[in-house]
DNA sequence: GATTTCGATGGACGATTGTCCATTTTTTAT
DNA sequence: ATAAAAAATGGACAATCGTCCATCGAAATC
């Protein structure tokens, strides 16, 4: 059976990455050990010096792993969106709010690595490449959108929208981080629609609003 | 001298906390050790258990005193505000992304610390404070704004501004944190300025846009 | 089936972690 | 000046950290 030594090599390499993710997500960067991760992993402990040099590099790749994670379900689920430009806006964040992306366990560890991308360059980057993909796919949809309205200084208005919108999702993110129990997915929906309706009234309507009702928000609320 | 025992007391009290703040600015949480904290405040091993009962207990006792700080900062703007709705939500929004507010060290204080919000319960309630106090003021304004202009369904208008505002500003935060060398202070408030100017456009309007034309944003970024 | 090859093991290692307390130093009270 | 009180010191301590390597076992090659 030739093949199976690194079949089950690239499998042990990639159990190390998930354990690390699944103690960060559990426990936090600052407990996630050597000792925590090789014992999740069901490895011995000279694995993370085989496949990766050590502890540090497991923890980049994780961190990538993670971000490319994110990106790839954005990217998916844009494939499957209309044509128009504001469906394909719908769709992102509808996609960035949803419970496949927006969760207990990726808020914890893409805000645990945050905490460290300030003192750790390398993880800065992944936060980044992930903001420079999605930012370029918003704003170009943002420019077919000004374009059909017409507006005077239409690139200026097209990049703050852009800018003004993922800072929005940022926000509804540290949202969910502080109150997991609380937050309401078409609460956050709803809001950011409201401000892209009121800058865009043709392109953008309020269907959610009447439906969800002054108040259903919180009585919704999982406890 | 009487008095003078005290007085020393709090003051090496105040000198550990600082020390915190100053080593999780400069390195991060995960390299904030008990060596590194007593080296900077300049004081002996032991003051951390004789003031604090522990470690976690003074790295606590760090988070609340730069949430406050924070908080106590937008309060004291707020006081030499206009009283208008929309000046006193212009205040905070200023003030919010200010250079005496919005920072290296505030930002890389605040990420860090919420990195470790989802696992450590008394961090997050700081957050938590930041939102709550910071949310009411906000919220009041934009209660006043939507009875003047007489909105339908202005208590759910009014709601949604707030949650979207606050958010906006968060995401403004994770950029500065993100990218320190490219943020544009004005380009920020001018985003949000612009949602706030399509959703009251009685009330806000988009003065900077005009002198700030395009592309200076970034021209005027601090190398 | 014997030999080679290489991924996997787990314990040894020094360094560093946070806690705690016997001791010293300084202020306060007598 | 002396005694009492309290704050500050800094080293001892066990526990844990991440790294590394001599050894082993299974897969690949002959």
């Amino acid at each position: 059976m030739p093949g199976k030594r690194e079949q089950n090599r690239e499998h042990n390499r990639l159990a190390l990455i998930e354990a690390v993710l699944e103690s960060v997500a559990e426990k936090g960067i600052s407990e996630t050990s050597v000792s925590e991760i090789i014992q999740r992993a069901g490895l011995s402990r000279g694995m993370i010096h085989l496949h990766f040099g050590g502890k540090d590099n497991l923890v980049h790749a994780a961190a990538r792993h993670s971000s490319e994670e994110y990106y790839d379900g954005i990217e998916a689920l844009l494939q499957t969106a209309g044509d128009t430009p504001q469906a394909r806006i719908e769709m992102i964040v509808r996609g960035d709010l949803s419970e496949r992306v927006l969760n207990r366990r990726n808020v914890s560890i893409w805000y645990a690595f945050r905490g460290e991308a300030r003192n750790r360059t390398v993880i800065a980057e992944y936060s980044d490449t992930r903001d420079g993909r999605l930012r370029n796919m918003i704003h170009n949809a943002f420019l077919r959108v000004v374009k059909e309205a017409g507006c005077a200084d239409g690139a200026a208005v097209a990049r703050d929208a852009t800018h003004g919108t993922l800072a929005m999702l940022e926000g509804m993110w540290t949202d969910y981080l502080l109150h997991p129990d609380r937050f309401d997915r078409e609460e956050a929906m709803r809001i950011v629609f409201r401000f892209l309706a009121a800058m865009f009234p043709a392109h953008f309507a309020l269907t959610g609003a009447i439906e969800a009702k002054e108040g259903r928000a919180r009585a919704a609320a999982p406890t």
